[in-house]
DNA sequence: TTGTAAGCGTTATCAT
DNA sequence: ATGATAACGCTTACAA
């Protein structure tokens, strides 16, 4: 059915190998023998076959994004399509193919990240918003395969590229203390991930900077759902806090709810920022002010930097220095704070 | 690095064909062998390279799933994530691998179908949301390349699974009749789709069925946008209507902005009903009355579907009888309206 | 500049 | 039950 370069090569009359050169751009061959495989090419629809190929050169140009299910489920949340669009923007620009894998957290997890991991398609692996203590990453180190982190990572070799939660944290809360609030408090993310700690610790930072004590009946923990906004600015009530700085918009949109149920208002009685700009936050009433993330950026970029790191492990065995970059964030002033 | 076939078979001292035999769960291997080979298998690390395997028996268990951008732009609806998690996980159960390709729609559009579709990885491809009119569906066909299209189509041998758009659209129309209402307007899906063809044709088939003449007055075309709905609700204001079904929540956002500015309350003056249940639809005020879809179970069926149709295209070369499932949609009833 | 031939790591057919 | 051996379609020294 489908032509092989021998096919093509016969056509042409020629051998096989020139055939391959032609299809790869090679320099050494004459131009009028070019141009007859050219010809054949076209003729005969020979399309390379791209296993046949990868076996030979060990590349198969598809590299595998993994995602814990978690992420997936926030599906207020277009951070995954967005990361996705990311990806596969850099992907086609290179021709490179995105191999996806979702995953449940689940017994036979640990099972599933080697199926995937070591099935032999990938040249390499980006990793995103995996939690800290995930095993995936020193899997991926012992297995020496090339991959990136979607999210700050504190071991020495790991390649990530992230948003800036911590200057975004920082941007959000002192654009409150700008209004002349003191009493900020903060529903945090959960705290055994990066973005949830980097966001309390712009927090903590801008606080120290300005020289307001931190309170820490003004910090209550939460893990990024509506629901924990809720309870988290329940629990809040009794500090009486002037302004709130949720970690995340679902947050906040929990936490305005709380509010709105023992009668304060927003802005009026207490200010509140969230974090992501979600589409929801424009629409509710009213509109959040939050924290922007250019997360299609996230992801072009991630891809970029794995492909880097990818050819590089081919070029010099030795050790090329650790990518690691951190995107801006953005504040996006709406109408959820006044001035104190 | 990574060990062969040979090296486990130098290990346990057999030939690399026992070995094969007994990765593949060959019938035919002395269960004494078989052990020896299992603990070489073990002592050696020995993974299978799924390259080498995809050139042997022309199988690569991956699939391909390709999305149009314009459906990804949409990033206030879940669509895009929900497929794919209905989709992965019926990959991780059959063993097979997603590939990933989303198009924007550009010159070379045409050129990165064929680059993406032929390039010799896949055994199949699923197809979401493509437009009535795409080409990838003839190419699909020509090339004779499995494939399952996520939504209706015309064409004969077309495989495909779809929810219930007409039925979900019926059901929102009935609802409003059954609250009273007669001059029910419409604002349609582009109409150059089937999901925007089949929501009108629900809106027209219960018209009828309860005698109530359809005036096109009543009817504007939108493109599932929220300005779409916004201009669609300003047109369909001189009509008069008492309820109005939109084709999708966002545009039905769009018309209840249209609404309330010119000082129309929903549900009072005007009934509103949306379609797909984003999240949106639940926060909004008054919260939107819509249909359901099962995307999730979506992903998964064709993924399914596409499987079988891939075994099916190996046992036997005749003519399988085209495969046409669609799901039951599901009238979600909140605060957007009430009878007349 | 072009051709020959040896891999790449499997599977699968055929003997034994 | 097991072992040679020939594919699978391509790349890539090495020869010519």
């Amino acid at each position: 059915m489908a032509s092989t370069l021998e096919d093509v090569a016969r056509l042409a009359g020629v051998s096989r190998s020139t055939v391959s050169r032609v299809v790869n751009d090679h320099p050494n061959v004459r131009s009028e023998t070019r141009d007859r495989v050219r010809q054949a090419i076209c003729n005969s629809g020979y399309q390379p076959h791209a296993v046949a190929r990868s076996l030979a050169t060990n590349r198969t140009h598809i590299i595998g994004i993994v995602i814990p299910e978690a992420v997936t489920t926030l599906f207020d949340d277009p951070f995954f399509p967005l990361l996705l669009r990311g990806a596969t923007e850099a992907c086609n620009m290179h021709d490179y193919h995105l191999m996806l894998s979702l995953f449940a957290a689940s017994a036979d997890q640990q099972e599933m990240y080697q199926h995937f991991l070591r099935n032999g398609y990938l040249d390499g692996v980006l990793v995103a918003s995996a939690p800290l203590k995930d095993p995936v990453v020193p899997s991926l180190l012992r297995d020496h395969l090339p991959f990136i982190s979607v999210g700050r990572h504190p071991d020495e070799q790991v390649h990530y590229v992230d948003v800036d939660n911590i200057g975004g944290a920082r941007m959000a809360v002192e654009y409150l203390i700008r209004l002349g609030h003191r009493r900020i408090a903060t529903i945090t993310g959960p705290l055994d991930t990066m973005p949830g700690q980097d966001r309390l610790e712009g927090y903590r930072q801008t606080l120290e900077a300005h020289r307001v004590p931190a309170k820490e009946e003004l910090i209550v923990e939460g893990d990024f759902t509506e629901n924990s906004g809720r309870v988290g600015m329940q629990r809040l009530l009794s500090a009486s806090p002037s302004a709130v700085f949720a970690a995340s918009d679902v947050m906040a949109i929990g936490a305005l709810k709380t509010l709105r149920e023992v009668g304060l208002q927003v802005p009026q009685d207490v200010a509140l920022v969230g974090f992501d700009d979600v589409p929801i936050a424009s629409v509710v009433e009213p509109a959040l002010t939050t924290v922007r993330q250019p997360i299609d950026r996230l992801g072009w970029m991630a891809t970029e930097v794995l492909l880097s790191v990818i050819e590089d492990s081919l070029e010099l065995e030795g050790e090329t220095p650790t990518h690691r970059i951190i995107l801006p964030t953005e504040l996006v002033v709406r109408a959820s704070c006044s001035s104190v």
